[in-house]
DNA sequence: TCCTACGATTAAAACGTATCAATCACAATC
DNA sequence: GATTGTGATTGATACGTTTTAATCGTAGGA
């Protein structure tokens, strides 16, 4: 009844219990018989590997925890989605956590990850606080970087370049002959969103124009129905820009669906960009113009180099990795 | 150096490792100068449980498996998103798992939760097959289907009534003078997509109508992708129905956005209805109208159920809760 | 025939925690 | 002063696996 251990494995196929370990992890150290045996009897008893007592004894375990910072934001499912096609080619199991933007639900997701004695995290940290993380390396835990670029080097990390995806943003609607200039942020810790806005003053000042021009609004999550508060607050300021790039295209479809409403016309009145491309960015009312980033490759990218980590230890080499973005124009910005 | 172990913390607290397992399991056996002393000690130290040598000893862990069809699909987040909170609430992590609609993974998937040996699952099944649940069952682990409802009783079971929806749906469509009706639907073994195309067939023969009469397209996927080639085929085909009732929004969208490329007006040439309701619903080109769920509850009230069975197995009471869906109508059926 | 070598298998010792019966200190009761 | 009771703490054991050194059996070389 209860639970099926290798030792009931190891009787039904007359071996000892070491043999039946050996078949499971090292299948060429057995011979063919009987392995096969072993096999049998592992399909007859339904055995499954106790994975808790695999980790204790051998000292790791098979999953990687991932971090991020809004799993309702589609950028994160697409990068969660390659972290996960990757683990599961080699076999780790993801335990996923959402921060929420929020500090203490990060610090409570990673100590779950070290009670869980996870092989390695993947983490797009909320803030800068990169003490942290070098706790859980301290415990042997390696830990990967994604879409944050490494604060020294001594270990990986994958991002893409906000500073440059924000200047893009910009001097496309410069180009576009705009002329007074928003800016939609998220949280000031969140890095993607000074980076990008950094983006966007260099633009600025690229174009002779005075980065202090640039209208600042940072709301408090970067979300569609923070965009919306956006709107209503820029619409109440009566300050409407005539050009507004936003952090994310969460918070671009939110400023959208909030002017529309109230009867602003995009582009004709405020040309809008967002930033993330993601899927629903081609869909909306008004198709949104965004910077696109390479999400899946990101999460691929980002668990190769921390499998890599985690097996061979000894020849690894730790890897900063930049991507550049790319812009994408739709009718938002025309 | 390594790890810290319980034994350490409690030879620098001056007391047994039996202790400081009671400290952190059952504080209130223990006298508050010890208490005290045992947690500076632990907070000295660094120490973090072992979670698989808590897991093993103790026979069951603090972690539950999350089971989903499509992870891409922001109805599943939303659902994540009820399950984590309760979830975290009561201690216990959460491992995702995103089947991606194919039964091999989402097999893998339930092998991984077995070796964790979590406590329970949370599952949306990708098809009928209820033995494999059953074995899990049998191996003691709680099983609680989300959005689907139970195959029999002795499970609990939260759903939303797809029929119900389906029939709102194709109701709301007929009395907007639809004729010729169409439904986009996803793979066969989909249980949803059966309901909702039950439903429909329903209100159509509740309205006069042969209920034959509905134009059928079952996609191999519920994505904004298998969309579109779905409006490609409609209109390869010249036989565009003049209102389209798709199985999920995603579909909706990718349909609306193969129509609107071909030219063909929304709702003026066809009418369009999506369901779920997912946030970038009212956010699309022309604003889809849909059958909304209460999706975060879902995710909320089945993981109570969940951790109910778990954490009372003997008062637990298995409850079927079925919910009722709301329309909502917006510009692609006016 | 004896010895060596080698491949296959085994026995035993951990890994870090939870649990439970046993022990202890000490106060209250007779 | 002996007894009982109570609350706090301890010691020992078991959970299911991996791993290492040891053992076994057999074949090959001398």
């Amino acid at each position: 009844m209860g639970t099926v251990s290798i030792k009931d494995v190891a009787a039904r196929a007359g071996v000892s219990p070491g043999t039946v370990s050996n078949v499971l992890n090292r299948p060429e150290k057995v011979a063919g018989d009987t392995r096969a045996r072993v096999e049998a009897a592992i399909r007859d008893l339904g055995f499954v590997r106790h994975g808790s007592a695999s980790t204790l004894r051998a000292g790791h375990s098979r999953t990687i925890g991932l971090s991020v910072i809004d799993i309702g934001n589609p950028f994160f499912t697409d990068v969660a989605a390659g972290v996960e096609d990757v683990a599961s080619e080699r076999g780790y199991a993801v335990i996923l956590g959402n921060s929420s933007g929020s500090r203490m639900k990060e610090e409570r997701n990673l100590l779950v990850f070290a009670e869980q004695r996870v092989r390695g995290v993947l983490i797009t940290p909320s803030d800068e606080d990169g003490a942290r993380l070098d706790r859980l390396r301290e415990r042997g835990i390696s830990v990967v970087l994604v879409d944050h670029p490494a604060e020294r080097s001594g270990q990986c990390a994958v991002a893409v370049n906000d500073v440059t995806g924000g200047a893009m943003a910009v001097s496309h609607l410069l180009g576009g002959g705009a002329d007074r200039l928003g800016y939609v942020g998220g949280p000031a810790a969140i890095r993607q969103c000074q980076d990008r806005r950094r983006g966007a003053e260099q633009a600025l000042a690229a174009a002779g124009r005075d980065p202090g021009d640039l209208l600042e609004l940072a709301m408090p999550a970067m979300t569609a129905r923070a965009g919306q508060q956006a709107a209503e607050k820029l619409l109440a300021d009566r300050s409407l820009p005539d050009a507004l790039f936003c952090a994310n295209d969460l918070l671009a479809l939110g400023v959208l669906r909030g002017l529309l409403q109230a009867g602003v016309r995009v582009p004709d009145d405020v040309s809008l960009i967002g930033y993330d491309d993601i899927d629903f960015a081609s869909a909306s009312t008004v198709s949104l113009s965004s910077v696109r980033q390479p999400t899946y490759k990101l999460g691929r990218v980002a668990t190769e180099l921390l499998l890599d980590e985690c097996d061979n230890p000894d020849t690894h080499a730790h890897q900063q990795i930049m991507f550049q973005p790319d812009l994408v124009v739709r009718e938002s910005t025309r």
